[in-house]
This record gives C-alpha cells, sequence and structure tokens, in this order.
DNA sequence: TCCGTCGAATAGTGCTTCTG
DNA sequence: CAGAAGCACTATTCGACGGA
C-alpha cells in the first residue's frame, strides 16, 4: 500500500515553525491539520489489515460541475465504491437538531453534511460517466479519546469501538470486479492537483531562520565532522550530503520560485563548510542548469 | 577594451570500500 | 592482503560579467 503523503498545507506549517514563530491562528490551523493527518494514517492502518478484494485510493480532490470535494479513502469492492471521512476529534461531542456540537456548547461543522455533499457529487461523477455504481459513506470517528452523544440512528457514523466490527463485513467480500479498476484509473486521472480551498500562509525569505534542522528536535545543526554532522543540542548525527539534499528539497518547497544555485544553498544551510563542498553535492544528487555564472540546480 | 572579481569546472588528493 | 575503484573533498584554473 502506498504510503499517504502528508497535505501540502502541513508539511508547509512545519517547515515554517522550525524557522519562524507561528501566529496564534496559524498555531491552530497548524494542529489541525497535523490530528487530522494522524486520524487519516490512523485508518489506514486499520485498511491494511483488511484482505486484498479492493482497491483503495487516498486523499481525492474532484471536482463534478466547478464543486470540488475531497475524498480521503475511497474503497472500491466488487460492485459497490465506499467512501470514508476520517475525524480525528478528542473530547466530548453531542448531535442536536442535526448538528454537531461540542461539550460546550459550541457549535462545529457537521460532517455529516460535508459527507452527504461529497458522496452526491461522486455520485453524479459516476452517473455522467455511466457507471451505475452504488456509494456508500460514512464518517469514522477514529479518536479512541472521542465520545459522541446522542448520535442519530442509521446516520452512517462510525465510533472507535465500532471500526473493527464494522470493517469485518468486507472479510467475506467476492473477488473485484475488474470493471473497477477502470473506475479507479478515472478517477486517478481526473483528480485536481491541489485543494482549491488551500489557503497557504505567507512568509518572505529574509524571515526565515537558515541553517539545517536537526531530524530528532528541530535543533540548529552548526558541528560538520569529517562526512557526518551533528546536532549540538541532541546528539543525532547524520551525513553532511543527507543533511544538505534535505534541506534543499525544503527550500525548494518553500520557494519553488527561486533559484537553487549554490551560493543561495550555502547561505540557506548556514554549515560550517566550504562553498565548493555545497557545490559537489548540488552537482551530484540535481541536475544543473547553464555553465559558469548563473549556473542553477533543478531534481 | 581592459582588468578585477566572482563563480563554476576540473584536475588532483587522500581516504574507504570492494574484489580477486 | 594488495591493488583497483569509488567517493568526498580541495586547490587551481578558466570563463563570464561588469565597471572604468
Amino acid at each position: 500500500m502506498k504510503p499517504r503523503l502528508k497535505p501540502r498545507e502541513l508539511v508547509l506549517y512545519e517547515y515554517l515553525k522550525r524557522r519562524r514563530s507561528l501566529s496564534k491562528e496559524e498555531i491552530k490551523k497548524y494542529r489541525r491539520l497535523d490530528r487530522g493527518y494522524q486520524g487519516e494514517v490512523l485508518f489506514d492502518q486499520y485498511l491494511e489489515r483488511l484482505s486484498s478484494n479492493f482497491l483503495l485510493l487516498k486523499d481525492l480532490w474532484l471536482s463534478h460541475h466547478n464543486r470540488a470535494f475531497q475524498l480521503d479513502h475511497i474503497l472500491l469492492f466488487h460492485n459497490t465504491l465506499y467512501i470514508f471521512e476520517i475525524k480525528n476529534y478528542p473530547g466530548e461531542f453531542y448531535f442536536q437538531n442535526e448538528q454537531l456540537y461540542l461539550d460546550s456548547g459550541e457549535e462545529i461543522d457537521n460532517p455529516l453534511i460535508q459527507l452527504r455533499r461529497s458522496k452526491s457529487l461522486l455520485r453524479q461523477l459516476l452517473q455522467q460517466l455511466e457507471w451505475d455504481i452504488p456509494v456508500v459513506a460514512a464518517v469514522v470517528f477514529i479518536n479512541p479519546e472521542c465520545s459522541l452523544f446522542q448520535t442519530p440512528r442509521n446516520s452512517n457514523i462510525i465510533l472507535p469501538t465500532q471500526i473493527n466490527r464494522y470493517l469485518r463485513q468486507f472479510e467475506n467480500e467476492v473477488p473485484l470486479n475488474p470493471a473497477m479498476h477502470h473506475v479507479m484509473n478515472h478517477l486517478e486521472s481526473v483528480q485536481l492537483e491541489h485543494s482549491p480551498y488551500e489557503q497557504l500562509p505567507t512568509y518572505h525569505y529574509n524571515d526565515l531562520k537558515k541553517g539545517i534542522p536537526c531530524t530528532s528536535c528541530d535543533f540548529f545543526i552548526t558541528i560538520v565532522e569529517g562526512k557526518k554532522c551533528r546536532c549540538q543540542n541532541c546528539g543525532q548525527s547524520e551525513f553532511v550530503q543527507t543533511a544538505i539534499i534535505r534541506n534543499v528539497e525544503e527550500f525548494m518547497f518553500l520557494f519553488p520560485d527561486e533559484r537553487v544555485t549554490s551560493e543561495q544553498i550555502y547561505a540557506w544551510c548556514r554549515l560550517p563548510i566550504s562553498l565548493e563542498r555545497i557545490r559537489y553535492h548540488l552537482k551530484k544528487h540535481l541536475k544543473s542548469k547553464g555553465i559558469k555564472k548563473g549556473t542553477y540546480y533543478i531534481q
């Protein structure tokens, strides 16, 4: 099973939090994204235990009549599609009049409404292609510390304690209809590249702390010993080349429009090593474009 | 056009790992 | 175990740029 990729927004926050302070709003958003991602990874682990009579699509953004919708998990069985929306909320919640509230009484978005919309749009998308495939949808509250009260009956909500029992229904599935491969390939081919609702925080090169963050404690690496560099804070050591390339990837992610030159990366890594050494690794791990002055590197 | 500066390429060095 | 091969790194060379 292909590992689930972290959403771009989450990766961006992880990079930014090491290099500048986040605002309260940014911290809130970062935590929400991280929790969501952890929930999806957790559900992936449940699915890994299932037999192999199904296909799985992860993290698809689709669009039908200009209305975008996201599907965390799509499972394709013999002749049915299952879509699951994962909620990793910790704490206590209750339903009242089709609305979802925090224990404190604050109303939050009802995932059932979002799910209903996704299901409807997916079904329309399939119908347009003349695929008459039933779609089953459910919201999975995956956090073991989540309690839901007054859950509406037949509401397609799966609570943490019900997940295993729910998934057991798939154990005796008949072999997959080969046509489902076409459905999967089609859905993959029409997926949107990014979330249309993605709101990336703004940041500027000059505001970001330069250096290479340690892989285990985020402290900036300052010690180079031979081929390895070491974190002064936790002692974690890493090959200089992997640390540089890791930091180059981060630079490319943060500044996709900037050219990766040896000088640029020399300043970005801020390691006590020569510019030539940086250049050596760039040349080795990336493709160089241009000659002499102005040479830059691409993946 | 000349010349100083900057920056990339390249040849060379020393160390490690592989192989017969 | 010795020589070959590969790798990481450095010193030097060479070319481009730009100001006078």
